[in-house]
DNA sequence: CTTTAATATGCCTTGACAAGTATATGCTTG
DNA sequence: CAAGCATATACTTGTCAAGGCATATTAAAG
């Protein structure tokens, strides 16, 4: 069974599980407010359905697709381990959310070193500190 | 940018992450515990750094990486829009779990197997439901 | 039973990406 | 400066998945 997590990573099923977080959807509904056609949301669809993420019942030829939790779960399981860690730093997400923003298409430029981290965290040991 | 789901979609990312959480650890640490090769090793962490996950500073020939928190509250801002729809099967989680439970082998934080009865879906709607 | 609507599936192409192998870079010590 | 360890990068190859397009399936309506 493939991880949650590999199954959330691909933008448009993101999409589809948060169209259902209001109400359950038929394929046409989502269909036409995610602007997909109709046969790759029904693979999306078939994917969330195999892995859990969604069940689906007729109504007449629609299909109505709902959420279902466990996966969900599953990955706040997981992503728990790093909580403790974070409550630390609650207030830098903001500012990551921030950076974020306006960069938005990228990708497939390799040779292109933009390592550029901000340490955040000022630790005057002996460290050439580089976060390169 | 990449979303923080499509880098954590790699088994073998998700484990250098989980490895960190207990220290900070050199690109050999990494290598030995988790039995890949360096170039793999060096590859994903650079993904993890570019992406924000893992920052890394300099020791001598040796470098030292360890997480920052922003990418995971990230995660968890987009997995809370369906905490409110989640938590009224709190329950379910474990049964998923168990069903999953022979097929892969994880390193995470254990989850105690508790198969509480309740039938998985009681709810006899007039559908013809069929969850494929 | 033919038609139409809604959804699913099959095939194909294309692109992304992970891993392997080889090599480069950088720091340290003698 | 040479040698050696630790890590990074380049290049190549194989795999796999997403989307387009065509078609199959199923149900309702006429």
């Amino acid at each position: 069974m493939e991880s949650a997590f590999e199954i959330v990573a691909e933008p448009n099923r993101r999409a589809i599980l948060s169209l259902l977080v209001s109400s359950q959807q038929s394929v046409g509904e989502i269909e036409r407010q995610l602007r997909m056609s109709q046969p790759t949301v029904s693979k999306h669809l078939r994917v969330l359905r195999e892995s859990g993420f969604v069940e689906s019942t007729v109504d007449a030829q629609r299909r109505l697709y709902r959420l279902r939790p466990e996966p969900f779960q599953e990955m706040d399981v997981w992503l728990s381990q790093f909580r403790r860690f974070w409550s630390t730093h609650v207030d830098a997400l903001e500012r990551y959310l921030d950076r974020m923003g306006q960069s938005r298409q990228d990708q497939s430029t390799p040779t292109k070193r933009k390592t550029t981290e901000k340490p955040t965290r000022p630790k005057p040991r002996h460290d050439k500190g580089e976060t390169k």
